[in-house]
DNA sequence: TTATATGCAAACGCTTTGCATCACG
DNA sequence: CGTGATGCAAAGCGTTTGCATATAA
């Protein structure tokens, strides 16, 4: 439920340390709706009055993709986000174009297809990357959730109604 | 045979000119056999002894992605890269970890896979991306083609049997 | 001669690093 | 205490831009 805490979570039984500034990353993390990138997260430490340098932002993040919390996705624009996604197994994301939200997707029937294509080239696949762009529903319908881009603040990922 | 002219003539119905230092950098893409990174192509000029400016390249690179001569790839050391590759239809990449030469796949049955997982999440898909690395025939043999030794460094380092 | 293209170097944006300090275990 | 984490600022890359010069049409 909390993604905050499952991040937190990670993080510790890893064996590193739950530090306020890595609790704070992953409360960010955990809140921002879709994909962010280092700067949106300075960006809005700084807007939120935190303390927390540069460096550490950049060396929380990595610490997180190293953990699977989060993964690293390549815009079309060329830059670099990061999405919050479940470290268990392997998928891919859905993201959406207007309010940056994203989704995991399960690689399904892909990974045939990909083997399909491995061997009509006679390459032996190490790995694939899908990266699916478009609108998601709101956007789609024009009602952009609130803080559009990388913002964004429902306190529990992308899982309205819960359960 | 020969894609230099091919890309130069690309440049000219396009309306540009094919100048000098663009049919030179068409030349060292022609003849790249993979992917390249705008500091190959400075490396290999200053190697030749061409007299070739930075920012000339760069804007090379630019226009010909532009015309969809060559195409940007990221790789997963999540540098950037270009490869030559057919103008013509939507495509994606199979690139070697190994030399960096990559082929041209077909869409395919992609394009369906993709339409069911943006129907499955409400998503009204814009564009997607497919990437596959692994290793080429000759890689995969032990034999690389000549010239391609250092080639893909920056995207070895792959976990691939990971996430 | 007028629009384009080029070189150079400075500017830029993003990310990493060195190092002294600080917090946690 | 000792290791690990942090902040700061400087350094490092890859890429872009301003501007004067050179070249193509």
């Amino acid at each position: 439920m909390d993604q905050t805490e499952r991040i937190i979570q990670a993080l510790d039984s890893a064996g590193y340390q739950a530090t306020a500034n890595r609790r704070l990353v992953a409360g960010m993390v955990a809140t921002s709706g879709g994909h962010f990138t280092a700067a949106d997260l300075l960006e809005r430490g700084r807007r939120e009055r935190v303390n927390i340098g540069r460096a550490t932002v950049f060396r929380a993040l990595e610490l997180l993709a190293e953990l699977h919390v989060i993964e690293r996705l390549d815009l079309p624009s060329g830059s670099h986000a990061y999405v919050l996604c479940d470290p268990a197994e392997h998928h891919h994301h859905l993201v959406c174009s207007g309010c940056g939200r994203s989704e995991d997707v399960a690689d399904g029937e892909l990974a045939r297809l990909v083997d399909e294509i491995g061997q009509r080239n006679g390459y032996r696949i190490e790995t694939h990357r899908l990266e699916l762009f478009g609108k998601c529903p709101d956007c789609a319908a024009g009602t952009p959730p609130n803080g559009a881009a990388s913002k964004a603040s429902s306190s529990a990922g992308q899982r309205p109604g819960g359960h």
